[in-house]
DNA sequence: CATGAATGAGTCTTCATTCAT
DNA sequence: CATGAATGAAGACTCATTCAT
């Protein structure tokens, strides 16, 4: 695989791409998606006015694309746990390790933190839609996870579908724990308070 | 206790207030602080863009009054659990009954829980650090009973400071869940489930 | 002449008609025209909005009543002065009581004395005629009496228009330092210096 | 000297500049600070109504800046007199040529000489503290020479403050004269008549 | 007559987006 | 490709005027 010229410079689109991604993403989340504005974002990406619609159609298309990259981002951390596969670790070892890896994404970039749970406030419908579709399919596997729990006669008789919300929300409170402070925390010790809190509320 | 033509138009004038004010709570719910707009909330209220701010000095003042009266509200619906007084019903039952109250404050007033769940992203400062100030104030209610639970021996070793933002997250997740569908669960039967999630999370 | 109840109802409305036009010129005094809001005139007059357009049409209405009555009484205090009359007092004792009389009444109303001066930046088109009209009245006065003084070869020669204007603009920067300071400053000492500076200018 | 593209375009954003300060110096001149609407400037301007912006951070701002220039235009042509400097020109030259100077500036941009005169009605402070300001400096001038001419014996006995106000209010009553007629007075003429009447009004 | 709540046209200003250079 | 000047729709807010009580 030799590089052309052509590639050369597709490389350096994508990294100009990527600069005002990130320049987008900390700007929505010091202002929130209305309160950011192009000027802003520009200055922190040192571009052009112009520049930046070369990149991106429209203010709502940065926004997407930070949610879409983040999303997909979360979606690769997170599986089904498989429980009948003798090969894989036992179920807490991967949910542990799969809240880990979710959390230590999360927590280690900061504006993307912020913007995820102060999502749904955007007037960009569609944006909304995706983050809400996105805690859609969290709460999903959590619910799943409980009623197979259930079935297997692992955990105590609960209402999955409301208890699965109330682990996304416990998740979201401690990880706006973790972002609210600057605590020294490490992320593993906190998972294991929280695995432990929300464990015991479900297991018989 | 006479009723004078000027306690009428007194009445009148509170009446046009509250009117205003619940077509505001709706649009801010709707749209977000930013996304509305005077024009949608004059147009729900049906009154005239100068009517407006005959009531109301600015946008972000209604945004300020529906948010005092709501966090007004609910704090009169919560206080500290009384554990050692004996004449008092058991703290578990407190709590059970408090919890009661304030979900189906919220939970019977949409709009007002859907701004009170997408706080923080308002670009009203001084709004945001009310809210903020407040789930802080029920963090420190959740750290403290925590804390005693621990100095009593009724719970096992936690750390209060993350439990108690767990908890709260917790508590969140369920409202929006309580929101989010017109599913005709009971405040009853969804508070004894939180608790019995909650309290086994915790208790020794 | 007897005085009715309609009488004194009529000049009940006359009080408060003139009540109004000094409360009205104090805060075009103020605040010049555009600034003057009717906000302001209703306050200072201790009357309600509606009051207000009971006495008069519009805003441009009581500027135009301040005026009319300001021009009046000015114009009263104007004459032509009367040269040939030998039962006349001597023209410069005429012209001196005639000066001394018009700063007098000016000095002794602030409020109308700024109004006048900064007159012309009225937006309301009729008004800025009226003052210019005024004005010119004044300053066709000034240009005759220049013109017989040239003839009956008092004056040296000099351009009538020219100095008309002139003196007009001297007189109005004279009131100008009358109405600015709270100075002591006798009217009638100011007046003799300002005819002492003006016939100089003029005489042969 | 080369001319680089960015001086091009820095030239054209110097007459962009220029032409909305005409324009908005002639709707100023033509309805005063307040009835002057960013509407009609930009309309007159031939431009959006963002690009205003782009230039003037608000009305104020062009306002501020019109008189700025013309203020440092005007004291840029108004000097003390030198007395006794043995090399300058005889004082009567000097004041000849600076009055001449002056008025002819003024002259020759109606507008502006509109919006000075009619100065003092501003709402906005600043701007109407800076045209007060200017007049002062004026009045100081002329009180500061009528004083050198006192003290050399020059002068008859007259008050100076009340005698420069005086003249003040004679040159700006000749500059309305000049702005009003379209007449084909030549300012030098003009002057001549002006400084006959003046110096004639004070001298011994 | 007096009142003051209601009205809505009009104001200044911001900001996402376009396009000629 | 990059630039940044230009655009104009849209937003918050003011205030003279009306009218039902």
């Amino acid at each position: 695989m030799v590089s052309t010229p052509h590639d050369a410079s597709e490389r350096a689109k994508q990294e100009r791409r990527r600069q005002i991604l990130a320049a987008a993403k900390a700007v929505f989340a010091d202002a929130g998606y209305h309160g950011a504005s192009i000027h802003a974002i520009i200055e922190r990406a040192q571009i052009a006015r112009g520049t930046f619609y070369l990149y991106f159609a429209s203010k709502a298309a940065v926004f997407d694309s930070i949610l879409d990259q983040a999303l997909a981002d979360l979606r690769s951390r997170i599986h089904r746990i498989a429980v009948d596969d003798p090969a894989a670790p036992p179920p807490q070892v991967q949910l542990r390790s799969q809240v880990i890896a979710t959390l230590e994404y999360i927590v280690q970039d900061r504006p993307l933190a912020t913007l995820l749970l102060s999502a749904g406030n955007t007037p960009d419908v569609e944006a909304a839609e995706r983050i809400e579709q996105f805690y859609g399919e969290m709460r999903d596997l959590l619910r799943r996870a409980l009623e197979s729990g259930l079935e297997i006669g692992l955990l105590r008789k609960c209402h999955p579908e409301l208890v699965s919300a109330a682990m996304l929300g416990l998740i979201r409170g401690v990880i706006e724990q973790l972002v609210r402070k600057e605590n020294a925390l490490k992320v593993e010790e906190v998972v294991d308070e929280l695995l432990m809190v929300a464990l015991r509320g479900v297991l018989k």
